[in-house]
DNA sequence: TCTTTACGCTACGACCCGTAGCGTAACTTC
DNA sequence: GAAGTTACGCTACGGGTCGTAGCGTAAAGA
């Protein structure tokens, strides 16, 4: 779910429609594929919506953070699948993300996000939860798998560990990321394959240096 | 230089002023940096740069391309250092980068010209010619030098070649920007040696894949 | 019924956009 | 020189978005 802090059952007087925050967010992912980040406005959103333009300001502080939450609920769909190697692992959430990064929505709406959070440290934050947070977790999902199969050494220090984490999920994310929108080239099965072979071919010897 | 296209010095007429140009770059720079690239305007801009509102109307279509230009020249600076090894020349190169994305006007820039590329397909190639390939240069450099030193294996397919060094740009790039912007974590030399590290040691073994 | 909160609607000042029109400045050609 | 051509600064404008205020109404709990 999402990470508003809802407000307790023991409030008086009439309640958010939750059925409005669907709407407005279905809105504003409609309004994303049709008019793209820079060209979505708040009045746009909110016809498509169905609701008043204070409605929206009542509950987002702005254009920011409500795309924000109308594009994290996409990336609730990224799993790592077990297809019983590490390899075969890392190329299909590879794959998965690519797809993601295909969808007008995103493409547009994400690089848009991450570049007003260079301003802003509470959009940074709230996409940090909400997003990146949730792929991050693949990643340690990922290690403790392919440790546990024996595909990895189990690293004794944590603190490196967690670096490592850290490394990892830069260089998937980054790279796909990077290859789907500033490369502009498709993140196919071939592209996919000859990254994932460089990939574990490095941490297999990353992890003696 | 930039990539405009010179009008042919026999025009009749008066000819456009080159201080006009490197002022009005100048000053969306330095917008960009006071107030990032949404808040960025086209009025300031002319004011900063002493030009009149006009005068940047008939040179850019646009804040797309005009910030594209601005940023642009800040990446003439990459340079590939001979170190003596591929290691050593990588690692410097990534720090290099990162010093490029600390500074807050290609912080607030890069990804947001990025973002609108996504649906502006003559912004996508501004951005290609005069900062991407800029960039993928230093790997095809990288590569021939490694070579030269017996560091990498020649690649006979040509092909085969141009597609590995697209991968290695996407990730190098794309790990490097990932960790500045998104992770929003320093790019320091201990990184930089891990992420090296771990970048050739795929090289080695991917080869043989 | 009374209180409290959410909602829709309208209206508003402020700002930015991108362009048109005009007089002037700078440079080339004859 | 004079004429022709292009660039420039300036002003003004219609159109659009922003974010908010104010009001009457709707939906819940006390």
């Amino acid at each position: 779910m999402l990470s508003h802090s809802r407000p307790k059952p023991l409030r008086t007087g009439r309640p958010r429609s939750a059925a409005a925050d669907e709407a407005i967010l279905e809105a504003t992912r409609a309004s994303l594929v049709d008019l793209g980040w820079s060209k979505l406005t708040m009045s746009d959103v909110a016809t498509r919506a169905g609701v008043a333009k204070t409605t929206l300001y009542r509950r987002w502080a702005g254009k920011n953070e409500l795309v924000v939450d109308a594009v994290a609920v996409l990336f609730d769909e990224l799993e790592l699948p077990d297809l019983g190697s590490l390899s075969a692992d890392v190329q299909a959430v590879v794959l998965q993300f690519a797809a993601l990064l295909k969808r007008p929505e995103t493409q547009t709406a994400l690089m848009a996000v991450v570049a007003e959070s260079t301003r802003d440290e509470a959009l940074r934050a709230r996409i940090r939860d909400s997003i990146v947070d949730r792929q991050k977790r693949l990643v340690l999902q990922g290690r403790q798998r392919a440790q546990e199969r024996g595909e990895l050494p189990v690293e004794q220090d944590e603190a490196v560990a967690a670096t490592t984490d850290d490394l990892i999920f830069d260089v998937i994310a980054g790279a796909v990321v990077h290859r789907a929108l500033v490369s502009a080239e498709p993140v196919d099965e071939d592209w996919a394959r000859r990254f994932t072979v460089l990939l574990l071919a490095g941490l297999g010897s990353a992890a003696s240096a």
